[in-house]
DNA sequence: TTGAAAATAGGATCGATTACTATATAGTTA
DNA sequence: TAACTATATAGTAATCGATCCTATTTTCAA
């Protein structure tokens, strides 16, 4: 099956293995979790809770940003997403599970997904695996993006 | 000059470059800038803006948190500290600047500095630098440390 | 269908960060 | 050396993100 996200076979697939996820976990499949799932899966924008909450609105506009948020955590907990690493902003999510790295523009805030080969599942140092568990391991950039560059006095 | 916390010479030597960069930079040297720059120093905690205050009211009593804040800004901009990548938890900081690498603790949130030889300088994806301006790359690491796994219930 | 556990909405709270403004200081100039 | 000016600071207020609390609702299994 094709990554796509305009393909309703791809999508359906993702939601299918989302509950089942949820029902492995013990968690219950409800609308809500559903939607703000569906929500993180339908963009590469790398959203925040609040961007999150936004969008589910448009389909569900009762829905609380807490909730948005708590579920967001809970996806991140279960693996089903993960909270982007960046520079101490506010928390940005990805629903693409797949080993990638991120650029973040210092400047705009926005992250863009890189796929670079050699950096797939890169080496954790031995004494690093002794001592820790390592969960996730990345590669990650930062600086200025193209947009912003050419907006900017230089 | 070995790169040691405890040897004043290394110190005087930290302190008097960062006051010719201040002045590079056009930006004065005030005891403030000073103290805090060096508190960022004499640790390797990763410390917050919060936690730098606490640090540098020991001996500046009336330093305010938004000064420390603001100024740990500053020297992120002017290239003597920056802020370390993470996952969406309050800003920390590192005064540390040659190349290495970064553990985090998800459960306590603590950062554990890598020195590890082939992370070092890792090369950036040729598309990458022509459409975006990289200011910054590391290998990120994110888990449990060791006192978080024997101290939780698994 | 019904009951218990889990999840949600909405408001309150908490913490981190930034904005505002009057005052103080650094570093230059006369 | 004194004075001037741009910059920096202190203190408070405001903002923003994230989380907590509790009553209500919903899921899902018996």
């Amino acid at each position: 099956m094709i990554a796509n996200r305009d393909n309703p076979a791809w999508m359906n697939e993702k939601m299918d293995a989302f509950k089942d996820k949820c029902k492995a976990s013990g968690l219950k499949v409800t609308l809500q979790r559903l939607a703000v799932y569906q929500a993180l899966l339908e963009t590469t924008a790398h959203p925040s809770a609040e961007m999150v909450c936004q969008k589910v609105r448009q389909t569900f506009p009762t829905i609380s940003l807490d909730t948005v948020n708590r579920t967001l955590l809970t996806l991140n907990d279960m693996g089903a997403a993960f909270i982007v690493e960046g520079s101490g902003d506010a928390k940005r999510f990805d629903g693409n599970v797949d080993d990638h790295q991120h650029f973040k523009c210092v400047q705009c805030k926005r992250i863009h997904d890189i796929f670079h080969e050699p950096f797939t599942d890169i080496e954790t140092p031995k004494g690093l695996n002794k001592k820790f568990k390592v969960l996730r391991k990345t590669v990650y950039f930062e600086g200025i993006c193209d947009e912003c560059q050419s907006t900017s006095t230089v």
